[in-house]
DNA sequence: GTTCCTGCAAAATTTTTGCATCAGT
DNA sequence: ACTGATGCAAAAATTTTGCAGGAAC
């Protein structure tokens, strides 16, 4: 899935004179074959799980890197750890919806949403370079 | 400015068979004063500067406790820290944008975005209690 | 007088940095 | 070889918890 984010970072990466550790290789290879954001520490935990000898350490700063030259989106759903995605060019774009009691995150896109905030990014004088937009409340199992 | 937000809150604690202490009333009363949002770590210098004996654990446990009570929203920008500010009734409402070069936030409120924001809600399954917007980009100072 | 609130200090959590070593070019 | 990347450990930053004393009711 979406092995095209993780070619198109590889060659970024490289075209910029970086060399491609074992680390960084596996935490962009975990996260393009992901659907939705993952915390650093459930990065770390997988790729421990499958006997990659990576530090916490080097997943923060291949999060850290990635996320400044704009391949991962950082995401802050209000649980105190910072989650990460991967962010493709060309659309594909999602936002989030958290269960305030369960913790479950579920993703939802909305083409209706997308152009109100485009018009208003438009209005503020700022150069937008991103949104985030998150839903919170209680799911369905939750609700009842 | 907006002292109908703290009395309401003071109110409806008193109800609830809480007291109101010192630090409380202090962390209260500063929210109120605030048109943004604010860190735990600034609301306590500033009551530190004002001579308020008040803890920095006594400022997270108010804060957390309006926060479940839902008199003020959690705001995380991306920075690492939680930002609170107050949730007023009826209306009044606004999201965030955020200079990712000097850290500079501002509000911002759009009739049309808060529109396409119900419609999706409505849709989701979920109970939607609330929901956080931030547009994230470079200012008109550091964009030059 | 009882119960909750508070401040301080200690602990827990999350993230960053220092540094010796290793690997890619 | 040179230079950047990595893992580990230590440090820093942020938030939570324990507890004794004090204040509100």
């Amino acid at each position: 899935m979406h092995a095209d984010w993780a070619e198109e970072t590889f060659a970024a990466l490289r075209q910029k004179g970086h060399r491609s550790g074992g680390a960084r290789h596996a935490v962009i290879e975990l996260l393009s074959r992901q659907s939705c954001c993952l915390t650093a520490q459930e990065i770390f935990d997988r790729l421990r799980a499958a006997d990659s000898p990576v530090g916490l350490a080097s997943v923060y700063r291949t999060l850290d890197q990635l996320s400044k030259d704009g391949f991962l989106q950082k995401i802050e759903l209000g649980a105190g750890t910072t989650r990460y995605e991967p962010l493709h060019r060309g659309g594909e774009h999602h936002h989030h919806l958290v269960c305030d009691t369960c913790g479950k995150v579920e993703a939802f896109s909305d083409e209706r949403l997308e152009q109100a905030l485009h018009r208003v990014e438009q209005q503020t004088g700022y150069s937008v370079a991103g949104h985030d937009v998150v839903l919170r409340g209680a799911c369905r199992d939750c609700a009842s």
